[in-house]
DNA sequence: TTTT
DNA sequence: TTTT
């Protein structure tokens, strides 16, 4: 049926991600807002889309990715309605994310400085340096291998 | 801000193109259906999204674009809640589309067969052959220029 | 760092793909035709990029993709200078393909007829039916799962 | 004959933007690093890109990007061929530019500047913050119109 | 819930 | 020529 759908985000974590084991594997979920296009006058409004990883890309988000940081997300956009337990009925953008890179997030704050130096060696792409806190990000690209088979 | 979003569809034409003038612009607005991905065992479904392109593109749009024709579509992703007129809590996926190819669509009914060859000829990229049938499709991509200023 | 680069393409086959074995995995690769943009009155240009798939993607591609067949190819673009064997400096676009999804191709010559129907059932995005010529091409979406660890 | 080719590009300006005017209109031109995937062991190796904009783009170009700064770039990917003034074959990653996003760059090096800032008015999305030096740089969406007849 |  |  030659169908195909893929999301490309650009946006920042609302909070830290929750990562969980599934049956053997790991998942890591978060939410990130991605500001939408509003007319010159109209009020701001943010989407938000929750992404998941699996597998070792979990891993990465869960060692990397902090609130706030920015990230590029590229994935499959799933859309699911459900009934949230006011009774109302909730919309949900789900990104099964493929390939993640972080970006360049920054002090926000005070700041020590001098926090971004990759310590090491000649890692390239999918290298990445220990970030205790949301300061120190680094950048990195890794590609988050979708499984074959799907475990939800 | 740093934020982006971008949406990539391959799928068919739910139905004909809506073509209409907004202020002085051409727009043209149809519904694709993408073929959602489930699990082995689930069932099928479909995701729609509506789509809108203004401008040349809709020019292109209402000339050559039919149900059931295949299409690639690359936009900016907008959702919306509204209240139907049953009352009912609705979502829709609006994409802003930014760039259209056509693909090889194709008859999918009655038909009288060997119809889908492309006679030859030197066309390349941006080429449309007068379509005057939906049998008659033929690949050409365009570039949609979004708008400096859009107009809703 | 945050480098990333991702490639689509929209062509068609220049010749049925090659598949063999490298060190236990199976790879598949072919070159795909994508008119270059000219300028109207320039002279038609066309490149060539050499896509090569992994495993599970190679096994579709060499199931399924045909010379002439037209597909839809993401992925990484990486880039060879070299020297021929007549001495020459050559330029090789190389794309590690990712995902692939198989577009509406259709007879091109000759061709039996009724072909090309879907002929129903659940098949949904990952479904792929049997392709025995060319001119029985489905349409089908598959993810290509990039290794780990690339063995190349 | 469907031919699409997009690139999608995470690196940094190796200089800053060249912005001049060609019959009429502006362009921006500047080359980004984009780091190659490598496997482990072998040696780093950097993808240069030459990227162009056009008209408000290449405004946005001129006003906010600086040499070392990050960027998301989405074009039109381009290839030449030619030689060089010592007789040698070049080949040369081109880029049309179509969408731009500033993301989080940050400070490596002294110098206050003052002349990045945005005076203000009505933009949205393509709203820039006031920037002044390069260390406080702004992340910001602009989309990048392609023109519906390439200057060249 | 983010970021600017 | 960039960035880490």
């Amino acid at each position: 049926m030659a169908s195909y759908n893929k999301i490309i985000l650009i946006g920042h974590l609302g909070d830290d991600p929750a990562v969980r084991d599934f049956e053997g594997r790991k998942v890591a979920n978060f939410s990130i807002a991605v500001n939408a296009y509003t007319k010159p006058g109209e009020e701001p409004k943010t989407d938000w889309f929750r992404v998941s990883f699996w597998g070792n890309n979990a891993e990465v988000v869960e060692k990397y990715l902090r609130k706030g940081n920015q990230v590029y997300v590229e994935g499959r956009l799933s859309t699911r309605t459900y009934t949230d337990n006011t009774g109302q009925t909730r919309f949900s953008l789900d990104v099964q994310g493929q390939n993640l890179t972080m970006l360049g997030s920054r002090s926000d704050s005070g700041g020590e400085g001098g926090s971004y130096q990759n310590q090491g060696g000649g890692q390239q792409q999918p290298a990445a340096q220990p970030q205790n806190t949301k300061r120190e990000s680094t950048d990195t690209t890794f590609n988050a291998d979708e499984p074959d088979d799907l475990p939800f």
